[in-house]
DNA sequence: CTAATTCTTGACCGTGTGGTCAGCTTTGGC
DNA sequence: GCCAAAGCTGACCACACGGTCAAGAATTAG
């Protein structure tokens, strides 16, 4: 019957489960380093601890499994697209914001090079993506911010640039881990570097966009000096 | 007698000269777009208009091609490093630092995405260069940086993620111009984008960092608000 | 003009590529 | 215990890869 062409579902036994785990893992790190064209199945599968015709079973064939992989990686970055209205709190959003992303770089570091290695290719399995889904985001993001500049919220700044300034500076932590490695001459970066790091990205965008506390705007109420 | 092996120099008859700056031209494009390993002699060749042949008849190898390429683009990046000294304008230095890497990103953007490559692919060929010249060339602006901030004249950031800010942010105009485009809907930035996205970057990072104008310095006015 | 040098290139080589397949073993539901 | 389904994999294929080479063509120096 071989139903065995699945796009996205998380069925099958667990061997197959399994197996298509390693396989997944390695592709992600062979991908990320080599690019499209410069990985080849069987360094993948020597990864992954299993023969080459074994990886071909599994994902049909090496488009394929980069494909998915793509997928998987949109899915971990889709998980991050809650949603913002114009009346929250504009230094929380964005303090979230370079903070999950800069989360995202830390813990999916192969995902993030993998995907920059795609769009430095040209985005040839990404274009739709990018001018479709990932379009419409960045620009109902843009909307709220501009909202947010009309009220004095904060300084009227073009919202895009100021969304690929967060999407770049966040995301070079994972993309040049070996140049920052080679600068700093530490072998990783440890967690108390990330936060300061991450604390210095906020510190600079927020302040460097005029971001005010709602509550410093208008003599209305002042029950949000929360914490700090 | 077949001195052939030369390594940077340009001497040599016309016809090598053209041929060579044709070669190095299409490798720039190939080796960017697909990464060391995803690149094929053949179609750099074929980009050149030469047989294949006769691109390893004047590179001699793969390799010796890449290896070329990148420094190429690592003299480039060198004819940047101007002097700077903690007597200097901070804010007129950021800005004219963020202006001249902003340049580079137009003028050279498959040089930019070529070395983008390199590093995700984790600095095979560079990493001697990362953890030298690089690393000495940043350190020793880290330091005019400190120094900068002792005297009061920007907030005590720390320099080198302040660099890393400034590189990735403006490097994001090549690396990811596919991603740029299909954002932002344009099949590419127009001279006016490039210049007020710098200007939008050169306003966040020196507002975002309290770089203050060196006159502005010693007269006690209201600059205690920025303390918190 | 001649001779040395440089340039040009198709044919070729060994190797690695993505992918197929037949035949085997293992697994799991009944 | 049976047996269909799933898993496994070495052998194999056509092709593209980086690189070599020899022999001819074009250029240039004396």
């Amino acid at each position: 019957m071989a139903k065995a062409d699945n796009g996205s579902e998380q069925e099958g036994g667990a061997i197959r489960r399994r197996n298509e785990q390693a396989i997944l893992a390695a592709a992600e790190r062979v991908f990320a380093r080599h690019g499209y064209r410069g990985a080849s199945v069987q360094e993948i599968a020597e990864q992954a601890g299993l023969p080459k015709s074994n990886v071909l079973y599994y994902m049909g064939s090496k488009r394929r499994l980069y494909v998915r992989l793509l997928e998987q990686v949109m899915e971990r970055w889709n998980a991050m697209l809650d949603d913002i209205s114009a009346d929250d709190d504009p230094a929380e959003v964005l303090s979230a914001f370079i903070r999950s992303k800069m989360w995202m770089s830390r813990r999916y570091p192969e995902g993030s090079r993998l995907f920059a290695s795609e769009i430095i290719g040209g985005a040839p399995f990404l274009q739709e993506f990018l001018s479709g889904e990932l379009r419409d985001w960045v620009h109902s993001r843009a909307a709220v911010f501009r909202q947010w500049a009309e009220r004095g919220l904060m300084d009227p700044v073009d919202p895009v640039w100021l969304i690929f300034l967060i999407w770049s500076s966040t995301q070079h932590y994972a993309d040049f881990e070996a140049q920052v490695r080679g600068i700093t001459g530490h072998e990783a970066l440890s967690d108390e570097d990330i936060e300061r790091i991450t604390e210095f990205l906020t510190r600079v965008v927020i302040k460097g966009c005029g971001v005010k506390h709602p509550a410093d705007r208008a003599p209305a109420d002042e029950a949000s000096l929360t914490e700090r």
